[in-house]
DNA sequence: TTTTATATTTAGGCAAGACTAAAAAAATAT
DNA sequence: ATATTTTTTTAGTCTTGCCTAAATATAAAA
C-alpha cells in the first residue's frame, strides 16, 4: 500500500502535529528524521499528490484524514508489537523500540488483529502511550507532567514523554516504571528540580527529568 | 546488514541448491524469483564481490560458508515467524507465507532468540520443513515422499514440499495435516495415481499429490 | 524600508534494484 | 564442423529516495 519511507513522513508528522499545534514545517520533519529538507521537500510533495497531506509551498503541512489514518495504523502497529516484545518476549522497556520501528511496516490486517487479541487489546504500551484503535482513535488520559505536580502531592506514572533508552535506563536505577507511586517532597522554583520519593527512597530530580514523566494525580 | 533483494537471492539460491545439486543457474534463479535474469546476473555480481557466493561469467553460482549461513538465517527467522503465526495467533497453515516472507528480514539477533524459547525452541515449521539452528544446521530426518511407499504400507504425515495455499486447502478437505496417519491401500502403475485410507475414509490420491506429502513410515 | 538571516524549494546527481534490447557465449542440432 | 537455439551478459534506462549546491521566499533586524 505504502512505502516504508512514505509510512516514516507521515508518522514523524503526525507525532509533530501531536507535539505542537498548527502547520508542520519541513524543517521540523527534516530534524525530526535526521535527513535534510530538500528531501523532505520531494517526499511531501509526493504525498500531497497522493492525498495525505495538504501542502502550500513555504507554508508548511498538515496530514488529511487518509494521512491520519495511516499515520495512526502505523502507530497502532508499532505500540503494539512494543507490548508484544515485553509481554511475551520479556524484552525491557528500553530495549524495544528499534525492533518496532521494524515491525511496524508488516502489512497485514488480520495479524495486527489476532496480535492486538493475543495481548488481550491493551490501551497503552509498555511506556504509558497510548495505541490507537482500528480506526485511529486514541484513549485520552488525565495524565499529567510530574513537573507540574505541587509540593506534597502524589502521583502514579503513567508514562513517558522521552523513550530513549538512556532515560529509560536513568529510571529504572530510580526504580520508577509504569505504575511506580511518585510524592513531592519538595521544589525549586529557580531550575524546576524536585526531590520525590519512590517507595522508601527519597531523591533529587532534574527539571528534565520531571518534565519527561506523565503521571496520574491521586 | 544486507539488504532486502540481498537476503532474497541468498535464501532463492539456497532453496535451489537443495533442490538440485551442483550450481545453479541464471535462469533458474530468475524463474524462482519472478525477475528477469539480466536483474540476477546484476545481484550475483554483487553477492560473488561480498564473498557470499562463488561466480564465473556463464558458468552459475554457488553459496559459500558465508552465504549458506546468511540464507539459512533467512530461513531459520521464516520458519520460527510461521510456528509463531500458527501456534500463537492461530493462523492456518495456509495462511502464513506472505507474512512470514515479511517478518523473515526483521533485523535482530536478540529477537530471533527469544521467539525461539518463546515458541519451546521448535524443530520443525507448520509444514514439516525443518529450522535450522543458529548455525545453519537443520535437523535431518527420516522423511520419504508418499508417492515412494508401497501398497499396504502406512506412514505419518510429516510435512509438505509444496507449500502453496491451493495445496494445503485440498489438504484440509481431505483432513490431512502434520500427524496426521496414512495407509496405501493401493497403487497404479501407470499414473502413480493411488487409493489411501484416512482415519475412517478412504480416497484416491493423484500422483502429484503423493509427490508432495512427506511421510514417516511406521 | 532595506538589509540580513533563516527556511524552503529547485536543479542536478547518485546508488540500489529493477527493466528492455542487443551482444556474446554455450549448448544443441544438422 | 557449421548452423541454430538457448542462456547469459552487457549496455543503457527508469524509479525511489536520498544527497549537495544554488536559488528564492519569508522572517527578523537595522
Amino acid at each position: 500500500m505504502f512505502t516504508l519511507a512514505e509510512e516514516n513522513y507521515l508518522k514523524a508528522i503526525f507525532h509533530l502535529e501531536h507535539d505542537s499545534a498548527g502547520e508542520v514545517s519541513t524543517n521540523a520533519i527534516a530534524e525530526s528524521m535526521d535527513t535534510r529538507p530538500s528531501s523532505v521537500t520531494d517526499m511531501i510533495q509526493k504525498l500531497a499528490e497522493k492525498k495525505l497531506l495538504t501542502y502550500k509551498r513555504y507554508k508548511g503541512v498538515k496530514l488529511t484524514k487518509e494521512g491520519i489514518k495511516v499515520a495512526a495504523n502505523v502507530i497502532r502497529k508499532h505500540r503494539l508489537w512494543e507490548v508484544f516484545l515485553v509481554e511475551k518476549l520479556n524484552f525491557h522497556w528500553d530495549e524495544v523500540h528499534e525492533i518496532a520501528e521494524q515491525l511496524e511496516h508488516i502489512q497485514s490486517e488480520e495479524l495486527i488483529t489476532r496480535l492486538d487479541k493475543f495481548l488481550g487489546s491493551p490501551d497503552f504500551d509498555p511506556h504509558g502511550d497510548p495505541i490507537p484503535d482500528k480506526h485511529g482513535v486514541l484513549k485520552r488520559t488525565e495524565k499529567r507532567l510530574l513537573s507540574e505536580i505541587e509540593k506534597n502531592q502524589q502521583g502514579v506514572c503513567v508514562g513517558v514523554k522521552e523513550s530513549s533508552a538512556e532515560f529509560l535506563q536513568y529510571l529504572d536505577k530510580k526504580k520508577i516504571s509504569i505504575g511506580t507511586k511518585i510524592s513531592v517532597l519538595g521544589k525549586e522554583f529557580f531550575d524546576g528540580s524536585m526531590i520525590i520519593q519512590v517507595g522508601a527512597d527519597q531523591f533529587f530530580i532534574s527539571k528534565m527529568v520531571a518534565e519527561n514523566l506523565f503521571v496520574q494525580t491521586l
